[in-house]
DNA sequence: TTAAATTTAGGACAAATGTTCTAAATAATT
DNA sequence: AATTATTTAGAACATTTGTCCTAAATTTAA
């Protein structure tokens, strides 16, 4: 590994640690025994490790998704995307939780996520037509109710992480699991009949593994 | 107003247009025209006008919630009491988009915020029985539906003013409307259709507001 | 009115932070 | 083997921040 990916590695683990804030340039490099001189001249900012990061979060979503929508639209597809979002997300959970700081610091990735969100939104779109036209889920009691069930959807997938910091006792791995049942949850009382026995049998599948 | 009541008020606007970490106390000082040395003698730390600040949205809530339970349970009282704590919660933006952060760097509000957050769950879980009772939603298709649903609106109810902030551009106002509607709309498709009807009445009646 | 308490202004000081610079050490290239 | 480029360490610098202190000004109480 060379230091340049160490620096991000390590700043990863203390950002998500304590958050952006508290943690300096000097830290970083302290925890990883090189000098300061030698972390800023690779990143003479702290702005610029957090924009890497950033980068990194993004192509590692990216690659995920893409590997699953290459196959067929599917409830167990969207369970599997799920699944993988939240378990990247959860790796660079300091960026959601300090979501808004970094923001505000770092414009251009405001700019970037808000962009981000308008595909991840048409993406999810295709799918609830998707599991509309198999059958799986009823159609809209009231109009605008799925766009409404996608922004309740992010949201929570946004801002999980953040909910768990504080409310959350436990492991890792159960966190995880248990947020990401949170949400996918959230389409239960859209299911039919249907949909909520395809739901339950890739439950059960999913609990054996 | 007392100095010390307006350093309060000072502080609250800075924080929730710029987040904690980037305002200083020789920033509020400077803001409302008093010497630095004056806002220390008040308050001597940042942590102490964030906790003050805390506290009140604290009371805010408190009182709010007490004044609409007062009555009897209701569609409508749930209603109320969502747009109320929103428009709190908004009030004290900051405070929610720098959550992790204020909870990381001050211990005591996280324990506190764990304790309400139990405190609000059992409240919710006596209007849920009673909407229940009166046949305006359907029972639990999965067991453990409700609980995960109260979750579900708490993590939107506390983080919506962060997606927010990053996605919605609009003046207050409608943002507002938009985000509580959004998260009560969370309710929907547990409606029987006579909750549906109670639900799209107020919604009308809301509207003439 | 006088004495005491409170409030205010301004400065002092150490510690921390972001940033830049120089020179040594190491690696790569010719 | 020589020289060129890259990487590293360490120091230096201005700024900022939190914190404390003193003395003046103002308000309150006696």
């Amino acid at each position: 590994m060379t230091t340049k990916e160490k620096i991000i590695d390590t700043a990863l683990q203390l950002f998500n640690k304590q958050g952006i804030d508290p943690v300096t340039t000097r830290h970083i490099a302290k925890e990883m025994n090189i000098s300061h001189g030698n972390l800023c001249y690779h990143y003479s900012k702290k702005e610029d490790i957090i924009g890497q990061l950033y980068h990194n979060l993004v192509a590692e979503l990216d690659q995920e998704i893409a590997a699953i929508q290459s196959g067929v639209p599917s409830l167990e597809m969207l369970m599997q995307a799920t699944a993988a979002t939240f378990r990247i997300q959860y790796k660079y959970k300091f960026i959601l939780q300090d979501m808004v700081a970094i923001m505000r610091k770092i414009e251009p990735i405001g700019q970037h996520f808000k962009v981000l969100y308008q595909q991840r939104k048409n993406q999810f779109r295709l799918i609830i037509q998707y599991l509309l036209m198999q059958g799986l889920i009823e159609s809209e009691k009231v109009k605008g109710q799925y766009d409404n069930f996608i922004d309740q959807f992010y949201i929570i997938g946004d801002f999980w992480v953040s909910e768990a910091e504080i409310l959350f006792d436990g492991p890792d791995e159960e966190k995880l699991a248990h947020y990401t049942q949170l949400a996918f949850s959230l389409i239960i009382p859209y299911f039919t009949p249907k949909g909520l026995e395809a739901y339950q049998y890739l439950q059960k599948a999913h609990q054996k593994d």
